[in-house]
DNA sequence: TAAAAATACTCCATAGGTATTTTAT
DNA sequence: ATAAAATACCTATGGAGTATTTTTA
């Protein structure tokens, strides 16, 4: 069976067309090398080289083999080169799952500084709904799931990334568009915007907090998925709403944004999964804690 | 140092994914394997697999790894079918010089069947003056002249392949163009085309020899290098010529071609030189021997 | 407790060294 | 006569086997 060794030595004396110099090259003596050639030779079954008294030729199969063992030589330096960086993070692929809303705040800087230090790693970004998040992590879909803060289990690691306050948004004809900040128990006779709880339970209980807390029991006749058509829908005059305040990027004419008095905080972090051996993770968990 | 022995003890436990069975597929013992894995493992600097008491995965670099190097055997394999098949003449290159009018005669029908039988072997085609043939042999610069009879030395060898006679060639509105065959003496009072006798010599000798037997001396007053050129300007009525029988294939409004009484056979073959050692060229002479 | 990999040790096959011969100029 | 590769013979490294231990589900 033919090994590596053979190979080397092989190109070697294709390189030096000497036996005694190839093998000097090679650290060995030439004995060895005639017979390593000539154990290669026999298993190719074809010679490789025409030995004269004063010179060493390559035959036309030794060109050939020599063109494509080289060839080989150089994939496995290559293999080796890969692997070696995919073992340290430096070459694969994250996958980074998120909540739609956090394509507004968190992630672009997140992501534009990381593949900047990384420039191998390539991204694999997906939007999903906030309680499909922890999932797709604890199921491995995911490297990173960047949402809301969660409490940390023992196979899931929660981070803190990021505080924003919340804001209202009010069509810019409403009566207090000139108003700010603004008062929540104001709205109580327009008609509020929303989502489905279920979609992002501790946003959706942060901004019903904040109402209550207003004294506003908010009268909710539509109901959205993502804050961007909530913006939408504000901007078309169909309702207020109160949205995170990262959505104020999204300037619409027809809708503007109000600080809210006493704003609570919303967190958003990163989760992953103890155990993950995806040496990208450990690269990026290194870069965020970095910077 | 890596060796291709530990890269097939790894793809084969990739495929296994469990030391034993791998193990025993390479007909080797398991600690045997589980010491190779490890070694392999050091020397890349990072793990391969995750051990785990129940079963054994690849890890994220192991998985680089196992696509490169497959890709390394695979390539291999090649490198070693390939070398087999050019040592054996099955595949390769072979440069064929000849003379121009060799284009008539020996040069398509030979390459074609051998091409028929050696699909992987690329023809590269000369044509030079049959003056220089002998010497880009000699010189190796070609695997095979086809010209005119040589005398065979201990370096070049020559095997006959065709025969074929002289033909006359004159206008069509030549007094003799209904007559046939053809006494040459006919021809005492004609313009005569011919060419230098250093590019052909023994084609050259062919014709004056076969004129002079007819008591002919040619009246020469133009020269070309190429017999198709003499057809052709034969066509126009600048003269008449002896061209071989061959060139009767190249028909021309304006000349028309004569058998001559009592040609002589012009003889074709092949010129090679010993001890080169392009496979390509034993298949070639193999195949014309058995055809 | 049992399945599976790692470790400890032993052995021998073979890669490699030294000395010498063969070969062709 | 000499340069250079092949051959003969010897040595020792490390690849592989057997027996055993460790690990974790």
């Amino acid at each position: 069976m033919i090994e590596l060794r053979q190979i080397r030595h092989f190109l070697a004396l294709c390189e030096h067309l000497h036996f005694g110099k190839a093998a000097e090259y090679l650290h060995l003596t030439q004995p060895s090398l005639s017979r390593s050639i000539a154990a290669l030779e026999a298993e190719l079954g074809s010679s490789l080289f025409a030995r004269h008294s004063r010179s060493v030729v390559l035959t036309t199969a030794g060109r050939e083999f020599q063109h494509r063992s080289k060839e080989v030589i150089t994939g496995l330096d290559a293999a080796i080169r890969h692997t070696q960086a995919t073992a340290q993070g430096l070459r694969g692929v994250l996958r980074v799952s998120f909540t739609s809303l956090a394509a507004w705040t968190l992630l672009p800087s997140l992501i534009k500084r990381y593949m900047a230090e990384y420039p191998l790693v390539d991204m694999v970004l997906n939007e999903i709904l906030p309680k499909d998040l922890t999932a797709a992590v604890q199921h491995g879909d995911a490297d990173i799931a960047l949402t809301f803060r969660i409490d940390a289990t023992e196979t899931l690691n929660y981070r803190a990334l990021l505080q924003e306050p919340l804001c209202a948004v009010i069509p810019s004809d409403h009566p207090l568009a000139a108003t700010n900040p603004i008062d929540l128990g104001a709205f109580r006779h327009d008609s509020f915007i929303t989502f489905p709880r279920i979609t992002a339970p501790i946003l959706y209980d942060a901004v019903m907090d904040c109402c209550r807390a207003a004294g506003l029991q908010p009268v909710v006749r539509i109901q959205t998925q993502l804050q961007q058509t909530i913006v939408n829908l504000v901007a078309e005059g169909l309702g207020v709403s109160v949205v995170p305040a990262s959505m104020r990027k999204l300037q619409l004419p027809g809708a503007v944004f109000k600080d809210i008095v006493n704003s609570p905080q919303i967190e958003y972090g990163m989760v992953w999964k103890s155990g993950n051996d995806n040496p990208c993770l450990a690269t990026f968990l290194r870069h965020v804690e970095g910077n």
